[in-house]
DNA sequence: CATCCGCGTTTAGGATAATCAACAATCTGC
DNA sequence: GCAGATTGTTGATTATCCTAAACGCGGATG
């Protein structure tokens, strides 16, 4: 059985969302309404949409779950077959020939963020033309190593290094080394 | 019939959120309400946390800005400082003695993501009494093996391969194999 | 000044949601 | 088949929210 929504019950039908999220955690109206300390008649009512609860009100019920407001509202729902990913799977992303960026996993809409297995050529670069996009970004030198310019700071990392920075900051990614450099990265919201 | 706040974090403080919210796009009370369909008034009682909106009213008014609720209720106002991190940077977050997990930079509050360095040595376990928190969590093996359970699935992954879940499953990390596992794993939003 | 704006706030009353208690439907064991 | 427990639903009452209209305040303008 599949407990997907779709893209417009996400947004509006809280009722709908509810009743997936107290069945998954496998609780019975009764039971969600005394741990959160509503009646029962206030979650059947809810999960009708045949009223729209407060957010007080809501936020009671998820504590009994427990699931905050932001979860509640960013539930993707991912199918559980999209748990593991072999390295064969991970998703190709070419920007440039001499870069290559695995995601993990498909590009999934509604996830937190994104993971990806880089790898940079000797000589790869990511352009003098700095990169900037929303959200935030970190990654891992895993081996070789990679010069990482980030607003006016540049710095190499060599593997066990790492950094954090926002992605709207310009920023530019090179390899100076012999050999090639791996890279686990992250970002979030997702890029790609 | 109390006027009193009830006492709330700042996460749930929708009133001081929505404020905020309307403020950063330059909207005063009544152009807002003039766009969502609602009178100044009612956001004015729930900027002062006096009521707590319904999820219709709520989605009404958001729908002026216009912002969604996962957006309003995953709005993250923070800033990042440092920019790298050298491998004896990372501070070391030692739940079990098996396990070494080293998050890039300190634990900020307010990141949108946190990455972890980590090593599981032979015989590591999180533990039978499985591991469950908010949001979603990724990583990818990059030396020895790693036999994640997650929910009622279960994989053992070897460098190069990945995962990706939503944390408030049940799941636990265990190094059954004769050599340490290290481990690059995000989580978002930040558990640490 | 005095007047007019536009802003956020407040108040009374109608609209909506939550509670309480009863109800029907579905099991389970005897 | 029946008693008892469990689950989700429903009507009447109580509690809460939303609206409409007014209020107080400060800045701009004549």
């Amino acid at each position: 059985m599949s407990l997907a929504l779709q893209d417009e019950q996400m947004s509006d039908d809280i009722g709908t969302r509810l009743k997936l999220v107290r069945q998954i955690f496998g609780l019975t109206q009764r039971e969600l309404a005394r741990r959160a300390g509503v009646t029962n008649g206030a979650i059947s009512l809810i999960e009708q949409n045949r009223v729209s609860p407060s957010i007080s009100s809501l936020k009671k019920i998820l504590d009994g779950i427990p699931l905050s407001l932001a979860e509640f509202f960013t539930l993707n729902f991912l199918p559980s077959d999209e748990l593991f990913f072999s390295a064969g799977e991970l998703t190709e992303i070419a920007h440039l020939p001499e870069i290559s960026m695995r995601l993990v996993g498909r590009r999934a809409k509604g996830r937190a963020m994104g993971m990806l297995h880089e790898v940079y050529q000797p000589g790869a670069d990511t352009g003098e033309a700095m990169l900037r996009h929303e959200g935030e970004e970190c990654g891992i030198v895993v081996s070789g190593c990679l010069t990482v310019t980030v607003g006016a700071q540049e710095r190499t990392l060599y593997p066990g290094e790492a950094y954090y920075f926002r992605s709207d900051i310009p920023h530019r990614f090179r390899n100076q080394g012999a050999e090639p450099c791996v890279l686990i990265s992250a970002n979030s919201p997702p890029t790609f």
